[in-house]
DNA sequence: GTCTATAGTGTGATAGAC
DNA sequence: GTCTATCACACTATAGAC
């Protein structure tokens, strides 16, 4: 970039810097949690002191925000790949295991993202402004599902689609939060747990074809389901 | 208790004040969290040096291992008072109800139980004794309600009873988890999640009656179904 | 912009006098 | 047993020289 302007070379300079800091935050934050992230030690990794952190970060909180929203993006994202699936209960079935695989796989920024008291990544402008709860994105990926579950009459007419979205987005978390919080749910397996929660909000037909008219049984993984 | 020895009267006295630390520790926690429990804190608040604390626990760590005993101890009682309900559906429903009421009712209590990452309240010698989890002797409550159903012909054959109740109770932990970190899950009330949680990991029979043949559709005692 | 130096506050835990 | 005093740290954030 042989044209540019003094002054954007400056705020070029400054956006990569600023990466260079977040980029060595996510590393550390992957390894030994957040909680562990002091601004010592984060000078130090980037060869700075202290001092020159507050020039591109007015606080560690902000440091979180910006971590928070980037693990977002990237669930995010792993979610709109599996949108090109057609068959909605095929979908639902992988953003399942990809939320939950998401948090196996980067347990310390889920913590950051989902486990920690809400206050960590907020600015004063964000406690106002609902709709910045970035988990919401995400979520309405899952309640669009049941809302097309619904529209395919998939749904028993009773249950609103928003309610069962959150209720299995709840179900995971759950099973992830204890999972990395204790070594105890240590008789099931989580693939099974998953299995079974998909199973329990909504039979999964994983034989890709929708049938709505036959009594669901999606025998591919689990042969009855007599239950319900 | 006049006929007491020196040396009764001594353990005696030592454990009441253990008891007296114990009481201040759990108000403090539910006012404001165990994160926000000092030592010096403590101190003050019974009126004594911070150096008196360690002649009763060995660390700060321990009195965390102890309140969440107690916290444990709490629920297991609340669970046990649903023991005496026959009908195991309703059993079941009724201690999903009292787990969910539980953490929300003491918020900062639950946290310190099921939230917090696994070292906090453990000792060396817990780590190697896989039965010292505390939230086993009340899971298994859980668990047996599932055995029961199982041996009653309501459960699918395929499901293991302990997977479902370890689902069933990931999904409430779920509920109680978000719901006490994130002023999100604003879209369905707490009680609507649970209701179809209950529905979804096995709809309640609330209507006392088990009728193992008719197809599941359970709306007799809860009058607002209108969301499920 | 970047540094050094430090203010200011917190922490858990302990030594040693009384 | 109880206290005072203190060790040995950690932390965020800032002031002021260069």
């Amino acid at each position: 970039m042989p044209h540019m302007g003094l002054q954007e070379r400056r705020t070029e300079q400054r956006r990569e810097q600023r990466e260079r800091i977040l980029g060595v935050s996510r590393d550390i934050v992957k390894r030994e949690g957040f909680a562990s992230l002091s601004m010592r030690k984060l000078a130090e990794a980037i060869d700075y002191s202290p001092a020159a952190l507050y020039l591109h970060f007015r606080s560690r909180g902000e440091i979180a925000r910006a971590l928070c929203m980037e693990g977002h993006a990237r669930l995010r994202e792993t979610f709109l790949a599996h949108t090109r699936i057609a068959d909605p209960a095929a979908r639902l079935n992988a953003m399942a295991r990809t939320y939950v695989e998401f948090g196996l796989a980067e347990p310390e920024t889920y913590r950051l993202m989902f486990m920690e008291p809400a206050g960590l990544a907020e600015t004063a402008s964000d406690a106002v402004d609902k709709a910045a709860e970035p988990g919401a994105a995400t979520l309405s990926l899952i309640a669009d599902v049941f809302v097309e579950l619904r529209a395919a009459d998939w749904l028993p007419p009773h249950a609103a689609p928003t309610a069962c979205a959150e209720g299995l987005w709840a179900n995971l978390h759950g099973i992830v939060a204890l999972k990395l919080n204790r070594a105890s749910l240590p008789e099931t397996p989580v693939a099974t747990l998953v299995e079974l929660s998909l199973d329990a909000w909504f039979a999964p037909a994983n034989g890709t074809e929708p049938r709505g008219t036959e009594p669901r049984s999606n025998s591919a993984t689990r042969p009855d389901t007599s239950t319900r």
